[in-house]
DNA sequence: TTTAAAAGTTAGATATGCCAAACTTTAAAC
DNA sequence: GTTTAAAGTTTGGCATATCTAACTTTTAAA
């Protein structure tokens, strides 16, 4: 399989547009494409010829879509990104879903491999972590409406924290 | 002041670079600009036509170049994405500052109000938290290296978290 | 089976953003 | 004060990515 060629981020979208299309209905329509990408159907034409060129998809003039292997692995990576950043997103900075998807979209684009891995550790840990944990994010949240930690809130958090480790070793 | 326009990333870049050379050398040259976003200097003529008209710098053909108030503001604030997200990048991720400062670049460009904001709050609660805290920074950069926690230190960490704790209220 | 609607394509246009190369202005060296 | 080099500008060209509108193919309804 040759190597990977370096895309844009429309090129990008279209990818991941047709994998969803393909989880969907098996393969891809222009039709559809357009409408998830919201461009015009002519502009996917385009598109579809530049993406097959490039080996990346099957495609002929009035023809279904679907991915070839290099092109489903590509997508495979870009849909990867965009769950990773979303989880991370929602789960460890509780953003609202919303608002996660969008900038997820345009986030999956820009990060690279090691920031992609690191935030994937950061949520295993932050789930799995003793110390840190759901109701570590719950303080998270209070901090973040409230501009300020509660001291005194402090002491029975660790405490309690310590208890829940020793009730789970069992 | 007018409404802030919606600018590319290409026009965001350039405002960035022109903030950071006047606040090196009071003006933005042409040369500096080309030079540091690495594009030719033909470019730059005409990115600094259009942000001129745009009412965002001060430009006349062969002059020195500086923001009007309104691209103050505007570069401030990309600048100060830059910075929430390459501290979040560096300090929390633990990302090498090479691979955090790129990866902010291009971040910078699309992430909106609320994520920013709640990365400027996670940052400072991790800091702030006694659950948190540098310690646990290093419990995640050993979860990354090694794949997995170390359950039978769990205890002790959450002792000497309550400790430390319990002498910094003095 | 004809026909009409839906889906897909094509062609021409626009906007951004970049480059190379020729040209002009400014500033510095002599 | 010339002259020359550096900085800045202009022009023409290319690539991407989009749109509109006209046209073609396919599909489905009558």
């Amino acid at each position: 399989m040759a190597d990977k060629p370096v895309l844009t981020e429309s090129m990008e979208d279209y990818l991941e547009a047709i994998l969803a299309l393909e989880r969907l209905h098996k393969v891809a329509r222009a039709k559809d494409i357009a409408e998830r990408l919201e461009v015009k159907r002519g502009t996917v034409t385009g598109a579809l010829k530049s993406l097959a060129e490039k080996g990346l998809i099957n495609y002929a003039p009035y023809s279904y879509i679907t991915l070839t292997p290099k092109g489903s692995s590509i997508a495979s990576e870009i849909s990867r990104r965009h769950q990773v950043i979303r989880n991370f997103l929602t789960e460890v900075l509780r953003i609202p879903l919303e608002t996660a998807e969008t900038t997820a979209c345009r986030m999956e684009h820009v990060v690279e491999g090691m920031v992609l891995s690191r935030l994937v550790c950061f949520i295993d840990f932050i789930h799995q972590c003793p110390r840190a944990g759901n109701d570590l994010l719950r303080s998270f949240i209070n901090f973040c409406e409230s501009g300020k930690l509660k001291w005194d809130e402090c002491e029975t958090c660790i405490d309690d924290c310590k208890e829940r480790f020793q009730t789970k070793k069992d």
